[in-house]
DNA sequence: CAACCCATGTAAAAAGTTACATGATTAA
DNA sequence: TTAATCATGTAACTTTTTACATGGGTTG
């Protein structure tokens, strides 16, 4: 399981609580890894169990629980990226789509095929976004910039080839129907 | 849940047993989907009960069950295809470690890379040749075959890109290795 | 004072993975 | 006759999703 080593990775960012770590899941974190709110305190009460994190000094808010890392939690994360291993899945329900369209016949898929090129624009605006402002000045860079800038560009390379490719598809499916037309 | 309607979409291409399924979900199919034979047996099971597919008559191997989609299970396929609306998920633990080797320093990520790349590669390679087989003859194509063209091709170009990226990551983490050297 | 964001959880259901189990057929 | 492939399943466990639940603080 991984959740649980990218939520270390985020708190040794910096200390972090659950409604923040949730927040970052759902943005810049969200192309790479998801989790929902449910699921990141589940997995913080059990690293905390584990004393692999603790609660820290909470700030202001009596509610709020900020976690920070301990000694035992860093040493699992070395452990875990040094025994990589895990294949990314691929599950995509639109490209099954698609083959029932191919087996079925025309199946009206070209909307669906808008919404995600749209989806891959969107995301790629905010990715460039980022870039323009973490990465913006330049290749001055230290080491740290250059990964991160890695990481980013996983993200931007995915959407534009993803948008790429839905301009292709929309290609062939408003073909036919200006020929069927 | 997808899985029931990629099987319906598989059944409907060739009427087959579980164990035909779960090879097709490791191979061509792999690419979009996967699931184990066990997930398989037990979705045919569901769909059996539900009244989407029924067992065929079985072609000499007594415990071969062949699967055929009944016409409740063809509307429920239309159905879903319809509805639309899931966003695949994307969870790429190499990109954790990545991240976390930005926040710590250098954590020896190459060999990890260059595995990916290996295997994005091998799959490009599979996929090419598929390409080759099946739409080799040029563009005399029907739609079926510009439909199916279009699925592998996202597996193309997925893999080309994985592969790319992984090139580009590699020259930053070997260019600091002969730096550090 | 209403709406919205902050903030944390529980419970149940669905989906996916891993381990275990069995037996037939086929090719070397 | 032994090993590989065909063929189907059960059971236990883990992970993920969805629905439900609560309450404080802030801003218009």
């Amino acid at each position: 399981m991984s959740l649980p080593h990218a939520l270390l990775t985020s708190l040794l960012e910096r200390p972090s609580s659950g409604y923040d770590l949730a927040r970052r899941f759902d943005s810049s974190m969200g192309f790479f890894w998801r989790a929902s709110h449910q699921q990141i305190y589940r997995e913080l009460a059990r690293m905390e169990q584990a004393g692999w994190v603790r609660v820290d000094g909470d700030s202001g808010n009596a509610r709020k629980k900020v976690y920070a890392v301990l000694p035992a939690g860093r040493a699992e994360l070395l452990r875990w990226v040094a025994a990589g291993g895990e294949v990314p899945v691929v599950r995509d329900p639109l490209l099954i789509r698609l083959r029932a369209d191919a087996i079925l016949g025309p199946l009206d898929l070209a909307d669906q095929l808008r919404d995600r090129l749209a989806d891959h624009e969107r995301r790629l605006a905010a990715y460039e976004a980022i870039a323009d402002r973490d990465f913006g000045d330049g290749d001055g860079a230290d080491r740290t910039a250059r990964v991160r800038r890695a990481i980013l560009d996983a993200g931007l390379r995915f959407e534009r080839n993803g948008a790429q490719w839905c301009r292709e598809v929309l290609a062939i499916l408003d073909d036919e129907a200006r020929a069927g037309a």
